[in-house]
DNA sequence: ATCGGCTCGCGCAA
DNA sequence: TGCGCGAAGCCGAT
């Protein structure tokens, strides 16, 4: 299969519109103008039909989610890619939807004018919801491509059960991805025809009835603070999700911690990534998940980094975590996380509509859980949780690190989820009571990863560990106190533990 | 400090 | 049909 065909779907087949005036690109998701393999197929579509480009990066304030946390990060991309764009001499158009006007109606508009329409394909959220309400309302022909991660998700045909049976996929077909993939640079050396003088745009503009979002209100909303808070007042959304403060989202910042990471701290990762005091992770989730960066990307700076090449790989597809690449533990460990485990949550997402359930976590883990549902157990309310009101300090900084950077320490996360299963009053609820703190505070919830790690903790790609346990059955077990004692946790308590709650200034 | 047992389903070899 | 093996753990024995 060719590599571009596999990350395209058809989802309105209508013969394309001859008599449109430009190709639309709807950006709900891969939000940047490189390594995108949307905005490359947009591209390719426009020279074909000898048309101009124009892309719309739409920002959705109805969905029960929006908060001011999510619309400052994803605007400081916008401004990003306002600034890309103009470079690339490509009109690029943000929006964010208002009371005024919603997201269906502008796109039936523009799609009316435009000669075919090309969209970010996404398994779950909003993107997800957003991509089959086009397919139901759009005459206008209707392309999904998808810039999810590094494996297309065509690739597999049904939800990967273990990291292990993806990883032999990985093996198999990852050098296909790497040696033809997508471009760094999809808009380079195109054809002059992709741009729209500025005479011919402003009669579009007109004709459309659309300016987008004003650059003035953008700038006041990235600016955060006071200035940013005034400017978001007026849009229905959740504004007890402030801002994350010295957080800036968009590409810029998003190549910036990758430059970090690549220097610093990537040798150091096999023994520094489950330390919470001193991280020696990548810190790109929330960008990932905002696709301000592509996993892609990653992975070809990585790989260039350790000047690796594809003899150095193995034949063998055994599935095996360690020794495939041929490189150090520390950058195979790195592109296991960035590759299988990453790609392993939209495979799973894209196959079973169920992925935020208790029913998508497999049958020995539902059975186990369910015949220790009635076990007597510590129980807090849903909102104990969220104000991190518990007897264990260890989870209570593990939340308010959660409500305060957006994030929560990969090894914390886990044994944040282990408690909540504990604390709910069955397993069923801790796994609701965990998305909805999950995807309401965290800056990469509603994501197909945020769901992994969540319903790992329930058993999902995950087997039977242990002896059979209170509450927990045979799903695997973990506590606070042997985390206290295997990690360094003072660096992390002293930044996020209870006796410092005047840290915390405006 | 390190080691085995706990436990189960998947994919592949036979 | 059997076998090897697996995101991160825990506990008790040495």
């Amino acid at each position: 299969m060719k590599f571009e065909d596999s990350r395209i779907r058809i989802l309105v087949d209508t013969p394309l519109n001859k008599s449109g005036e430009f190709v639309l690109y709807w950006m709900t998701a891969q939000r940047r103008s490189t390594w995108n393999p949307a905005l490359q197929h947009a591209a390719d579509l426009a020279e074909m039909l000898n048309r101009p480009l124009l892309v719309v990066e739409p920002f959705s304030s109805d969905y029960s989610f929006a908060s001011d946390r999510l619309v400052t990060f994803v605007v400081q991309g916008m401004l990003d890619n306002r600034k890309s764009f103009e470079e690339l001499g490509i009109r690029y158009i943000p929006w964010v939807e208002t009371h005024q006007e919603r997201g269906a109606g502008l796109l039936r508009r523009m799609a009316s004018k435009s000669c075919v329409v090309v969209i970010d394909d996404f398994p779950c959220g909003h993107p997800r919801f957003v991509l089959e309400r086009a397919q139901k309302i759009l005459d206008t022909r209707l392309h999904a491509v998808d810039g999810c991660g590094v494996i297309p998700m065509s690739w597999t045909d049904k939800a990967p059960p273990l990291a292990h049976t993806f990883r032999r996929v990985v093996q198999r077909r990852i050098l296909d991805v790497i040696l033809d993939g997508p471009k760094e640079n999809p808009l380079e050396s195109r054809s002059s025809v992709l741009s729209i003088p500025d005479n011919q745009y402003e009669s579009l503009m007109e004709s459309l009835d659309f300016e987008g979002t004003p650059l003035e209100w953008l700038w006041r909303v990235a600016e955060g603070g006071i200035t940013g808070k005034e400017a978001l007042n007026p849009l229905p959304i959740d504004h007890d999700v402030f801002p994350v403060v010295n957080c800036r989202g968009g590409s810029v910042e998003a190549n910036r911690l990758l430059e970090v990471f690549i220097n610093k701290k990537l040798a150091h990762y096999s023994d520094g990534r489950n330390n919470p005091s001193n991280c020696t992770t990548s810190r790109l989730s929330p960008w990932l998940h905002f696709g301000h960066i592509s996993a892609l990307e990653v992975v070809h700076r990585v790989l260039e980094k350790y000047r690796w090449d594809p003899s150095m790989s193995s034949e063998k597809v055994s599935g095996s975590r360690h020794g495939w690449w041929g490189l150090d533990e520390a950058p195979e460990s790195f592109l296991d996380q960035i590759i299988t485990w990453r790609d392993l949550g939209f495979h799973f997402a894209y196959h079973r509509p169920d992925y935020a359930s208790f029913e998508s976590i497999p049958e020995w883990a539902q059975m186990t859980l369910i015949n220790h549902a009635n076990d007597p157990r510590p129980s807090y309310s849903f909102q104990e949780l969220e104000e991190a009101e518990t007897h264990d300090e260890i989870w209570n900084a593990a939340q308010r690190e959660l409500k305060e950077t957006g994030v929560i320490h990969n090894y914390l996360r886990m044994l944040w989820g282990k408690r909540i299963l504990e604390w709910a009053p069955d397993p069923v609820t801790a796994s609701k009571w965990m998305v909805d703190l999950n995807d309401r505070w965290a800056l990469d919830g509603r994501d197909p990863n945020s769901y992994t790690g969540i319903f790992w903790v329930l058993g999902r790609h995950d087997r039977a560990w242990g002896p059979e346990r209170p509450v927990f059955g045979k799903v695997r077990f973990m506590s606070s106190a042997n985390t206290a004692r295997k990690l360094d946790l003072s660096g992390y308590l002293s930044q996020f533990g209870s006796d410092t709650s005047d840290r915390i200034e405006g």
